[in-house]
DNA sequence: CGGAGTCATATTGTTGACAATATCGTTGCA
DNA sequence: TGCAACGATATTGTCAACAATATGACTCCG
């Protein structure tokens, strides 16, 4: 037989599972973690659950205190903003990279993202997720492109979970798609032409703009609730 | 008395010491960490020492792997100049948010450490070390100044313990000190002045040139070597 | 010799119990 | 009523023992 090749911990299981948990707002932010109700729940003890609280620490995603445990995170609009501040700035390093050395493979894969990335904004209604999840796959891709391991863990592995988090958190949908997919489709021409220093900037307005669209309804929410 | 706040934890202390262990090369890079062997040295049990571990595994210095233990994490030529890479992109982000704020008295701090800084350069022989960490800690201002404490955490949490393993890992010295002393001072110039966009160009170029004198010095190294 | 299989040993993974600390409701006092 | 001290309870921190897996030496066969 083909199989039993335990390669992974009951930690390692349990840091997967709590990690979905968080980013798909089962647990919701702020939650406390409790220790001996999840070792029930997923039926270990508490001790492979406690590595794997630190794990989530270690991506972000639970703070611990000393002697009174871990918190789901909670996103201040602060802490949001820094992150996309982040990654404008790392994105756009994954874009040059990535234009140094795009196929034009690479890039069909990209056109066809994009593809299916228009039928969900002319299929108009509902199916927002999908497309945040669309437009997610089109940076993960392209980060991937760079070929910067560290690059993609800190972008893929930490701060694309935290703002999914948050949108979850938030409830937020996406904005100005169809302006979005408009950029999605120059910054794959500059790929295309390997013009990297295009790319790079591409990028880095692509999200700027995101940015500000974020920074201007949280401005307009704030008055409105005061 | 103002003391007995047993605000930590055995783990807590441990993950500090065996951070430190490990970025001064006491435990050298790629060694195996051994869990009964430290659990002894430090005189605590294995449940802590384990979770003190899986925070080292988030700092990124040490890799675990399943039912064969962690190792002390070593850098290849490759993945320093992917970390190099990523501090052009993030150090330039945190020089343009700086120059939006940076105060007099900050520049006055900065001089006073770039001050310092010339002093063990012309001291000249031995002292490379202070002057390695005299250099880290420039930056490591800047990073502060620009009150993005993501970004912070980082650079600093992160990156820059990685780049400090690298020189013990590889015995490196400082090169080019002066061209990088002046170098330090058009910056605060450009921060003086919060030419936020100067500030992220030198910054940019600053390392990116010690990015390129590294590659140039590990190029030359792999011919001698072959 | 050389390599596959086997066994002893060492190390990692997991558990339940105990200790230390925090939390929260209650009591008693001003 | 308000609040401070106390005590019961729950939760986190730590430990030592046991189970599962990997490591390394040894034997045996080709």
């Amino acid at each position: 037989m083909s199989e039993n090749a335990k390669t992974t911990t009951l930690a390692d299981e349990v840091f997967i599972s709590l990690r979905n948990a968080i980013i798909d707002g089962e647990l919701s932010p702020g939650l406390k973690i409790n220790e001996p109700f999840l070792s029930k729940k997923y039926g270990i003890s508490r001790g492979p659950l406690r590595e794997a609280i630190r794990r989530l620490e270690g991506c972000k995603l639970v703070e611990i205190k000393a002697n009174i445990g871990a918190n789901v995170i909670s996103l201040s609009n602060t802490q949001v903003i820094e992150i996309y501040e982040i990654r404008e700035s790392l994105e756009g390093l994954a874009c040059r990279l990535a234009a140094q050395r795009t196929t034009k493979q690479d890039c069909e894969k990209l056109r066809s993202l994009l593809a299916n990335h228009e039928l969900q904004i002319k299929s108009e209604n509902g199916r927002r997720y999908y497309q945040q999840e669309g437009d997610m796959d089109f940076h993960f891709l392209i980060v991937q492109l760079s070929a910067n391991k560290r690059l993609f863990d800190i972008l893929c592995g930490e701060l694309y979970h935290l703002l999914r988090l948050y949108r979850t958190q938030t409830g937020s949908q996406a904005s100005r798609p169809v302006q979005a997919f408009k950029e999605h489709h120059h910054i794959v021409d500059a790929l295309e032409d390997n013009d990297s220093e295009l790319a790079e900037l591409l990028m880095r307005r692509h999200i700027s703009s995101a940015r500000k669209t974020l920074l201007k309804s949280l401005l307009k929410n704030t008055v409105q609730s005061n």
